[in-house]
DNA sequence: AGTCTGACTAGTA
DNA sequence: CTACTAGCCAGAC
C-alpha cells in the first residue's frame, strides 16, 4: 500500500475499518468518519471508496451505506445491482434499494470494535 | 495555486 | 414532514 503520507492515512484508515466489519452487518460513512475523528469527513469515507477500486486490497463497501441505510454508493459499483446482491448474499435484506432492519444491522466501530 | 466536485451529515427554516 | 445550507477534506482540472 502507497498510503504511507500522512496526507492519506486517513483513506488507510478507512480501509482498515470497512474490512473490520463483520460479514453480515453494515455501517455508515458518518460512524467511520466520527470514528476516525472527524465526524464531518463522511465523504472522505466514500471518497476513499471511489479510490479503493485502485487499492489492492478488498475492501467491502457494499457494507457501508449512508446514514438513512440507503445504497447511495451502490451506482459507482461495477454493475448497480452488485452491492444489494453482496448484501443479500450475506444475509442483509435489501429492500428499495436500502437496508432492511438497518438500526439492528448497524455495526459503529466506535461502539463495536472496542 | 485556485476552484469545483463528491459514495455524507447535521442543523435550520 | 420536506427543502435548503453549511461544513468537512482530498483529488481532479
Amino acid at each position: 500500500m502507497k498510503y504511507s503520507d500522512k496526507t492519506t492515512s486517513f483513506f488507510h484508515d478507512v480501509y482498515e475499518v470497512v474490512k473490520l466489519i463483520p460479514k453480515g452487518r453494515v455501517t455508515s460513512y458518518g460512524a467511520i468518519a466520527s470514528f476516525l475523528g472527524s465526524r464531518g469527513s463522511s465523504r472522505m469515507v466514500g471518497w476513499a471508496m471511489n479510490a479503493c477500486h485502485t487499492c489492492t486490497d478488498y475492501i467491502p463497501a457494499h457494507r457501508v451505506v449512508n446514514r438513512n441505510g440507503l445504497l447511495t454508493g451502490r451506482l459507482h459499483f461495477e454493475t448497480p445491482e452488485t452491492m444489494q446482491s453482496l448484501l443479500e448474499d450475506e444475509g442483509v435484506v435489501v429492500h428499495n434499494h436500502a437496508v432492511v432492519d438497518f438500526e439492528r444491522l448497524h455495526w459503529d466501530p466506535a461502539t463495536e470494535l472496542l
